[in-house]
DNA sequence: CCGTGTTTTGAAAGCGCTTTCAAAAAACGC
DNA sequence: GCGTTTTTTGAAAGCGCTTTCAAAACACGG
């Protein structure tokens, strides 16, 4: 920076309210500030002006995973969002598990990021704690409500379960089999079978436990389940996935296992991802806001950034997506008999 | 790190070696240094740190697109291998673009990264001269050679497309359609496309220009190209496919058109991505070991930086993955006539 | 042309660490 | 116990910027 002002014949001082407020400084040296940039092709170096100016203008993101088109989305949605306010994004995966994240975390903070983006809230409130002793904005993604409300971008997916079950429900389907996720440690999954077995009691209908089968978020695991909750003494009429992969296992598992979907049985999924209207049958599922998920938590943490006092972010819209792979169950007469 | 130095009894300049060299403290005083860490909750500032050091600790990828399977598992498994090494990772998207790329390149340089990693060489050679300046290793994904053979960690997409082609010809294919992706920017795109064209003149064959589509990497985009394929005057016996979104819409659109894989028309993909093995028909395939690239990029980059002089690293294989969607084409008697 | 108010500039003091260098402490050999 | 070698420590000088504060330059009205 010396050079660059020497060469122009400033002050290092000035050559740097160049660099950050070039109004403040008259144009003509401005231009033989910029003049000797070029020229020595000079580049501010990040970690001094992150030191001298207490901002790193780096945001932290902690996924679960980058494995899959579920996360992928939203971040590159959100790099797009606060990258263009000049913002890097630094991502880490937690691979579903706390420990990862916690140290993720602590890092992220010791690079002093300006603001962090998480998925879910299930997490040692000591983390909060230490998060909000660095003064700086988080957010909390994929859950809408919560303790720590004022941070949640995403949407309800207890209430989106419930009412794709309510829609079954309609169509005449009693017997209920679930393939969910892991809960222990996450809120999504959690949240979903609530949701199911929420509306379920509503609906005065049960849920076995051995017609909750948890796995992994992968076709195959999937695949497993739909297999093992056919082949069960009495089958359901219709398999509720927690997440898409599995469902899509699922109907794959039916077309090699000779099961007709839906005449024999229904399959829901939940995201909404690209391939599930080009399953066959396309699948019936809840559709995730998930892009603009990502400009939201953008545009949230970017106000706090400016400073501004921000409301609480307004909970996303999930939409039923009605396609082909749910139909009302098939024996109605059997279904009666095993009801009575 | 004062307030720690004066609780612990001891230096600054002994808290900084205590945490990192730990092993040059006396055992007795590093406990006493914990301690006060801990009973301060103090957490090491990244950016003095990096200031002082001239270290970042933080690598920067940049890669075209987050949004499709591609390249978000290569990522999380070089995450997963530098992280473990102390390093943090920093991810921008390029979408394609060359400027994007640039001015992400631009802002890593700044924020003085310690190393970098980008996919394919397509690009001005400023852009080198400019990263080599910083005198940071950088690692060039997803190709196997260029005139920077020695930061390429990848494969040969030019001759596991001939490799592929070989075996249509060996099916008896004589007419080819190609669904390529855009390869003005892009050199892996561009490989595929001249691997399949070299192989096809090796066996005398033509590739007609109004047989080669290109069209962005999105299932929609295969599906528009196969239906043009597939409407046109003489459609081809086979469709190869640069990418593997684009062999998914061509078997969408064939399932829709009635038009029968592999009976009436061979149809294959590039990437064998988690979706290859089932879809119906299943598809044939080249396997890219891609997560393996990632896990090569970073420990390339590591010797890098731990200051070992490396050899370029050896070019990963692919396999030819034979499934369901190609089979000998079914019309040899209209074929010959056409050669005719 | 001078006084006043406003904008633009430069000197200098950090920001919170690392690292060099020399001094102090410990370890060792006899 | 002494001199010597080795290890451990502390003082102090940066790393390359930003930012405060006061001085300098400018603009303007009368």
């Amino acid at each position: 920076m010396e050079d660059v002002a020497r060469i122009a014949g400033v002050s290092p001082a000035t050559v740097s309210r160049c660099i950050n407020q070039p109004q403040s400084v008259r144009p003509e040296k401005r231009a033989r500030i910029q003049n000797a940039i070029d020229q020595l092709g000079y580049l501010p170096n990040g970690a001094a002006r992150a030191l001298a100016s207490r901002k790193s203008r780096m945001i932290g993101a902690i996924l679960p995973s980058l494995d899959n088109m579920l996360f992928g989305g939203p971040l590159e949605a959100f790099q797009k969002a606060v990258g263009s306010a000049g913002y890097t994004v630094a991502v880490a995966c937690s691979e579903y598990d706390q420990q990862h994240e916690r140290i993720h975390i602590r890092n992220f903070l010791e690079s002093r990021v300006d603001a962090l983006l998480l998925v879910g809230a299930h997490r040692d409130p000591n983390i909060y704690r230490q998060i909000e002793r660095q003064g700086i904005p988080y957010v909390l993604t994929w859950i809408s409500s919560g303790d720590r409300q004022q941070h949640c971008v995403g949407f309800d997916n207890a209430a989106a379960a419930e009412h794709l079950i309510d829609y079954l429900v309609s169509l005449g389907h009693r017997r209920f089999g679930m393939i969910s996720g892991f809960v222990e440690h996450n809120g999504r999954a959690d949240a979903r079978l609530s949701g199911v077995r929420r509306a379920l009691a509503r609906h005065d209908l049960p849920l076995q436990p051995d017609r909750v089968l948890h796995r992994p978020f992968e076709p195959d695991a999937g695949r497993d389940a739909f297999h093992i909750l056919m082949t069960s003494p009495e089958p359901p009429t219709v398999v509720v996935c927690g997440s898409e992969p599995h469902a899509y296992g699922a109907l794959f598992e039916a077309r090699d296992m000779g099961i007709a979907v839906p005449d024999d049985v229904s399959v829901t999924g939940f995201d909404d991802m690209w391939l599930a209207g080009e399953t066959s049958p396309a699948l019936t599922t809840v559709r995730t806001p998930r892009d603009e998920m990502g400009r939201q938590a953008a545009s949230h943490l970017l106000a706090q950034l400016r400073g501004e006092r921000v409301a609480a972010p307004r909970p996303l819209q999930t939409t039923l997506v009605v396609r082909k792979s749910t139909a009302p169950p098939k024996k109605v007469a059997a279904l009666s008999r095993a009801q009575g």
